[in-house]
DNA sequence: TACATTGCTGACTCATCAGTCAGTAACCGC
DNA sequence: GCGGTTACTGACTGATGAGTCAGCAATGTA
């Protein structure tokens, strides 16, 4: 016989409210900053209810067990930003060399700036407890990933922008420090003095420099690329003077020197 | 009062065996090994003693906690290979367009390819709920390895090897396939059927070819770089026929297309 | 052979937490 | 107001697992 003592009409106590639509959204919110914070065994369902706001009781009624939960809150926070990267890639007109940081800069303001960036620590840390996740993340997000930025190399090499470099590999060097700095974020970024961060959007912007640099033919480059803002801050310590990640292709050019 | 039934001795039983000496390296590989595959709350101490081939009581007379074994972990494999880096990098006497390759094969042969990789997972996954981890991980491990890699390049400015980059950002984008693969070898790696797994060495070679042709100023490229062996690879699916990581600035140079 | 030392064992305790369900309060239509 | 419906609650149950400790057995010593 439970519900023994008063129902604890604690003098602030918040009356419940019955909001039957919102509830799943904010279960599944509250699910992912603390399964990406605290991994998901050591996350307590308890816990996750409070943050949403209610009681464990509820979440159970929404989600069937804590593994419904997570695969929830990965299903939740896929897929449909690839598809708009696609779009994107396929109805741009100019040069794969301004196609490319377009992609990328979209996908970090899209993906890498937002809570979504967790999924990606929560799918490295989880997968090889819950093997049929790997499943469906690998069909639902790495897949059409390594398409959508295969196909713009794919796209430069064609037309003759970039060398003749072998497109997977190529995929996986562009898309490396990304996902870097997607896991840096949530965790040892989250450890560090705020001074001593690294500024992603700066990361990503010499990196692809540097990535455009490596990609296009020589003879070409100094056409086809722009000179990136930095050129002369290898020994001054880089003031974060920054703007969106674009930038590194955005400056007018000098031509290169010692050709 | 304990110890009710008769010590079980099944036909199979292996007798016991007194090695004091051993036991704790035995614990820290087990322990690394769980730890890596499951997440460090969702492994059993029981777990980690029986792949050690002891009984948790053992566990505990060496190491007081399951939170104190992960330390010991984690502290058990760090920081010497990077000392041993620095060893290579300051008697290196050639060209940096060479050193950088030679470093960071080494690296990867050394960490990469050895157990020691998965801590990377373990840190990634586990830093947010041991604080004091992420502490001696940045002293021990980040930092000397940001001067290793930082150093180089700046070797390579300061020789007029490479463009005048700026040092951190490149560090990390240097860095970040590696780790990269590091994570994906004990994450989404061991998910995927074998025939579509990442080739490591393949993978490193195309990003530092890559990278290095982005290093290099665009006047000197064809003198200091090595045409890599797959220039031809775009549209065949790369047939694996590796080698070694070194092999991306092995070969002989047939002279640039496209100029 | 008898005794002492010490490396090891595993049944036990107790705290924690996933998942349940009898009961309660908000809301609706009348 | 009143009865019915439904969203929500939180005490409870049962399982699991960290950490303990009385006792055992391998080895050393007399």
């Amino acid at each position: 016989m439970p519900r023994t003592n008063a129902p604890a009409a604690s003098p602030a106590t918040v009356v419940r409210q019955r909001r039957k639509q919102a509830r799943p959204q904010e279960l599944l919110d509250a699910a992912l900053d603390l399964f990406v914070e605290k991994g998901f065994a050591a996350t307590r369902a308890e816990e996750v209810a409070a943050r949403a706001g209610v009681s464990k009781g509820t979440l159970y009624l929404y989600y069937p067990s804590k593994e419904e939960l997570l695969k929830a809150v990965i299903r939740a926070n896929l897929s449909h930003e690839i598809a708009e990267g696609e779009a994107i890639a396929r109805h741009f007109e100019g040069p794969t060399t301004e196609l490319l940081p377009h992609i990328i800069s979209e996908w970090w303001r899209r993906i890498g700036e937002t809570r979504a960036s967790g999924i990606c620590k929560l799918i490295v840390s989880e997968v090889r407890n819950f093997p049929d996740i790997a499943a469906f993340y690998y069909d639902e997000v790495v897949q059409p990933a390594e398409r959508l930025i295969g196909g713009v190399v794919q796209r430069g090499i064609d037309r003759g922008e970039f060398r003749a470099v072998p497109v997977r590999e190529t995929v996986h060097a562009l898309v490396a420090p990304m996902l870097f700095m997607m896991l840096h974020k949530h965790s040892m970024g989250c450890c560090q003095p705020p001074d001593s961060r690294l500024d992603p959007a700066r990361l990503i912007a010499v990196q692809l420099d540097l990535a455009l640099h490596g990609l296009v033919p020589r003879a070409a480059a100094s056409d086809a690329l722009h000179e990136p803002p930095h050129e002369r801050a290898a020994k001054t310590p880089p003031k974060p003077a920054r703007a969106t990640v674009r930038q590194a292709a955005d400056k007018p050019v000098p031509k290169a020197p010692g050709r």
